[in-house]
DNA sequence: ATGAAAGCGCTAACAG
DNA sequence: CTGTTAGCGCTTTCAT
């Protein structure tokens, strides 16, 4: 007789809340189904090699106890990575990465994976950790959205890495993005294009992304001939609106405002439209990444934009593809185009006051 | 010797990019350490029981071979729940359902939990299918924001379940909501109060939340002595804006419009709002939820807002107690307050043109 | 085609 | 205090 006798649970049938109902596992199955355990296995992984009558007494078992396989024990065969993907990022509360959360959420479904995601405060240390908890946890994968600070303890993890909406340092690997420079440059173009030649940038506190952005900007100016004047390009010491708005206030009240501002940031453009709006002045706006109600403010914004979603979507595919051994080019760099939505915001003339 | 000699792996030392590499088990700490396997284990989950002394080697072969521990392999215990929880919500893209992730993920996050986010789409059998993927991942915990259909093949899961924002049917659980009907009552009040008597409700499809709030809000009427035209009571056939907007233009071009419009839900709000500014009509706008930006747009929206990311902590905060087995007691019932915040939009009188 | 058996990395019970 | 040992539920050879 089979030493593994589950003569254990006495009374397993009382479960009212209880926090403890046993599930059913495959010996449960393959002794129900009269069968060898090897065979339920076979069966639940898609029944390959079992004759068919015995497939379906298996199935009706599995059935019948309600059996669901524990993915928690299989993810315990080396190599053998689990079948979820984590995704490390900042504030879900900026649509920004909400967006990318949710998009690479439905990829991930769709291949029957979950996504974890690790709690993210503010802190760089606390980056590291996160990720570190989750690789402990055998994720197939990681995306993430880079904070700063070296990357290279990834290096070696031994689990495929893409990198969101901004490289890492320390650590060569996949990475999906948008084009800042590029979309920078637009900003910057439009703005120039309307006879603009004082304008202010405001960026957030080194980040990849508004450096790029600052870069086209520049160029952009380089390419109309005209100098930026540095006194107008703004490096917050915070990313949110409110320093933003403090930052446009300071700017609009100095002797020589400037006619046009560029915010490289959306939550940034939003501090901006606020100190704007209580002032009551209303020199060009264009803002960096698309926002909700953006087309419904006094006076509609203009944005450059892109496909957020398009981002997790590319950054969920790559890595699943890198999980199942399916890519092994070298590290990839996806960029994403941006477009100028204009509005309104940013087709107002140069004239001081209109 | 020991029988158990990793004389597997061929060729195990490289790994350019691959994503095989070999991360160190407890036993590699152990041989390094030159102590018992149990040993290691003790050191990793608090070192009690241990001389100082080895401890300290313990932990420098973990330092040197930089070890972590595989969640995967402790989880896998029976009781043992992993150190993860899930939470099933629609559409992270809404603030509503990010608020409420964010918020939950810091308080896991502290208890050292992970969250798992199943990836749901708007179908109703998709969250059934996301829950039991997440069930067999051997979550500690279950955080739902139900979406309707009957949830009672969550009886017997084994696990606890806290419903976030709204009750599931067929089961009876931890329930963290906001007081919809006071909220409604709320919306109804302020404007009866202002003298309006043609106050329209739009309402998402046969959500929860929505009919509670319905029901302030008639109770609210009944209180002032006035009869609800149900006319006004417009059930929509989705919940989203353009659905708000649509509506909402065919309101406005009645004979006899409504003077006021309460929208039940924050993307409705956005869509009312979008109608009323194209056809350049002003009724009164109260709208449920607070959104970002509402105080920027033409007119400040008044709306009947609550803590959502209290929701979500309180929700996080229950469901950790319930996996630790700390907390025994009946379902629980959290009701958060609302509060109506006047901005300018729900203040207008009831002058049809003014 | 199918059963038996060996672990995956870890925890916990049991010896020393 | 610390080493040894038996599994957790599953996948995977290896026989049969």
């Amino acid at each position: 007789m089979p030493c593994r006798e589950k003569e254990v649970n006495p009374v397993p049938e009382t479960f009212p809340n209880t926090p403890e109902a046993a599930r059913p596992t495959m010996i449960d199955v393959a002794r129900r189904a009269g069968v060898g355990l090897g065979t339920v296995s076979r069966v639940v992984n898609g029944g390959h090699g079992v004759r068919d009558e015995t497939a379906q007494r298996v199935r009706t078992a599995i059935d019948q106890l309600g059996f669901q396989r524990n993915e928690v024990a299989r993810a315990l065969r080396p190599g053998k990575k689990s079948s979820s993907l984590a995704l490390v990022l900042g504030d879900l509360t900026n649509p920004f990465y909400a967006t990318i959360a949710k998009a690479s959420l439905e990829v991930a479904g769709q291949s029957g994976f979950a996504v974890v995601l690790g709690s993210v405060d503010e802190d760089p240390e606390g980056e590291k950790r996160a990720i570190r908890e989750l690789v402990s946890r055998q994720v197939a994968g990681l995306m993430i959205v880079p904070d700063q600070g070296d990357h290279a303890f990834l290096q070696g993890a031994g689990v495929p890495v893409v990198f969101v909406d901004r490289p890492a340092t320390g650590i060569d690997a996949d990475i999906v993005m948008v084009d800042n420079e590029g979309g920078g440059r637009l900003a910057a173009e439009h703005l120039l294009g309307q006879g603009h030649e004082r304008i202010a940038i405001l960026l957030a506190p080194s980040y990849y992304t508004t450096g790029r952005r600052l870069r086209g900007f520049r160029r952009a100016h380089r390419s109309a001939g005209l100098d930026v004047d540095e006194s107008l390009v703004v490096q917050l010491p915070e990313g949110n609106a409110e320093s933003a708005e403090k930052a446009t206030r300071e700017l609009m009240l100095r002797p020589d405002p400037p006619t046009a501002i560029f915010a490289s940031t959306n939550f940034l453009t939003e501090g901006v439209l606020r100190a704007l709006g209580e002032l009551r002045r209303d020199p060009a706006v264009v803002g960096f990444d698309d926002f909700r109600l953006a087309d419904m403010l006094p006076t509609p914004v203009t944005v450059v934009a892109s496909d957020i979603a398009e981002l997790g979507r590319s950054a969920a595919r790559l890595l699943l593809d890198r999980a199942a051994g399916a890519d092994t080019r070298p590290p990839q760099r996806i960029v994403l185009p941006c477009a100028l939505i204009p509005r309104g915001s940013g087709e107002r003339p140069p004239k001081k006051k209109r």
